[in-house]
RNA sequence: GGAAAGUUGGCAGAGUGGUCUAAUGCGGCAGUCUUGAAAACUGUUGACUGUAACAGGUCCGGGGGUUCGAAUCCCUCACUUUCCGCCA
């Protein structure tokens, strides 16, 4: 959520930039913001002058009780039932304003970062580096939904029976490989510097709105009714949920967590062949790495975390790309954001592993994340995330780029996780 | 699932319906003392809104009510803790 202040004293620079993410109706969403925050802040004065008024007469009325002057008090009383309708009509005004003003701000999306690319689709992503050797696979190479169960290793058909369509069973070296890969990016995390947390994996309504995906996107997350809970979509929610209405000191920074979860996705509306096999599941495993930082370090903390998760995809020897996204692909809390895909081999197409982004104050302004910078003023902190990474599309890659008619190698990495060189 | 008790500032913890502008302690910050530190002593110590700056207003779990006046009384919801039951 936008600050209302850097609206009203920057409106034409956050209408240049609210066109980079083609916001449509921000010159009227806007200026309708404007105009209900100054007819606010009217109201505003008027109730606080009507209770400045009442409280002051209420007090005189508790000196006259004591001194024993109950006439004189009583007529001070009949004074007063006037004032506390004008109160009550007032103070419903201003609340029914800043419901308002309240519903249009959560409609704007976060301003982009001067260097995002303009454009409206993924075609308009600007590639910032590309990295690795597109293997050449041999005859017979196979997507990864065949390899699975030619090897025995995931098994999506008893998912279907257990669950549903996108919930699949790992099975024996598939479950191993699942294991291998979540270790290996919590301890380079941690290597990283990161502080390794367990949350919960179902939060309540309020987190919901911290990070977000509330009051917008629930029909993203599974309920549970009785309780009324959400499955985490991303660790992302519990992990800078728990900077949730927190002042920090500025000797706090960097804070650097990251936490491996299950995630949770219901994707309604998604078919076709973009979600066959692992390429978008209903559950999946992800390690998250998140970081609350000072404004001003910000943009060099975001290419750190990029260059990180680039590390990893070289370590596990998978060709990759980075994007920055454009204005129209980017998300709506998002001031920057990169993305890393992989080079899927056999489908012959990249798949996004890794989304990082900064939020800037976005999402700190509706946690209520600040810290006290040196002056003693509380100011917000900036938030950032990434995926590091998302497992399904790492093993969709590894499982297609590394088969040989022997069977998938194990990249060295791995190896020392997993226990075995080859699925065979 | 049953019963009881609770929710107050960064933390702990007082608070007979009328200077609550929330006691006190701890912690934090600043100062005195010290070569430096500790201790001791002194002072200071929240958020939001608002203003040019004051002033003013709001906040004692959330919401509603009673009252001229609510941290305090009433209703309601949420959460926490303890005990019992069930159970990994």
């Amino acid at each position: 959520m936008l600050q209302l202040n850097y609206i009203r004293d920057n409106k034409d620079e956050v209408l240049k930039r609210l066109a980079v993410k083609n916001f449509k109706d921000a010159e009227t969403v806007i200026s309708t913001i404007i105009e209900l925050d100054n007819n606010r802040k009217a109201a505003q004065k008027q109730a606080d002058d009507t209770k400045a008024e009442a409280n002051s007469i209420a007090k005189q009325i508790g000196e006259l009780m004591k001194s024993g002057n109950k006439a004189e008090a009583e007529t001070l009383k009949a004074k007063t039932s006037e004032l506390k309708n004008t109160e009550k009509a007032l103070d419903e005004k201003l609340k029914s304003i800043e419901v308002e003003v309240f519903n249009l701000l959560v409609t704007v999306p976060n301003l982009p970062h001067s260097s995002v690319p303009t454009g409206k689709t993924a075609e308009d992503n600007e590639v910032v580096r590309e990295s690795g050797a597109k293997p050449n696979l041999y005859a017979n190479a196979k997507p990864h939904w065949e390899l699975t169960s030619q090897y025995d290793i995931i098994d999506f058909e008893l998912g279907v029976k257990l669950t549903g369509a996108g919930f699949p069973v790992y099975k024996g070296k598939g479950a191993r490989l699942q294991r291998a890969l979540i270790n290996f990016f919590l301890d380079r995390a941690t290597a990283e510097g990161y502080n390794e947390v367990q949350p919960p994996i179902v939060v309540n309504e309020d987190s919901g709105y911290g990070t977000g995906q509330l009051p917008d996107k629930e029909g993203q997350m599974y309920f549970v009714n009785e309780d009324n809970l959400y499955l985490i979509p991303t660790a992302e929610v519990p992990i800078t949920n728990m900077y949730r209405d927190v002042i920090l000191k500025e000797s706090d920074f960097p804070i650097k967590n990251c936490g491996y979860t299950p995630c949770f996705r219901r994707e309604a509306g998604s078919y076709g062949k973009d979600v066959r096999g692992l390429n978008r599941l209903h559950q999946f495993d992800k390690v998250e790495i998140v970081q609350i930082s000072h404004p001003q370090k910000s943009y060099e903390i975001l290419e750190d975390m990029r260059d990180y998760v680039a590390g990893l995809l070289q370590e596990l020897e998978l060709p990759f790309r980075i994007l920055k996204l454009c204005g129209g692909d980017m998300s709506f809390a998002s001031a920057l954001t990169y993305d890393l895909e992989v080079w899927s081999a056999a489908q012959q197409r990249w798949l996004e592993v890794s989304s990082v982004s900064n939020f800037e104050t976005f999402q700190t302004n509706r946690l209520k994340c600040r810290y006290k910078d040196t002056n003693g003023k509380t100011q917000l902190a900036h938030s950032l995330n990434g995926s590091a990474l998302a497992l399904p599309r790492i093993v969709a890659a590894l499982l297609e780029n590394n088969q040989t008619a022997e069977g998938i190698k194990i990249p060295n990495v791995l190896v020392p996780y997993c226990g075995f060189e080859m699925i065979s």
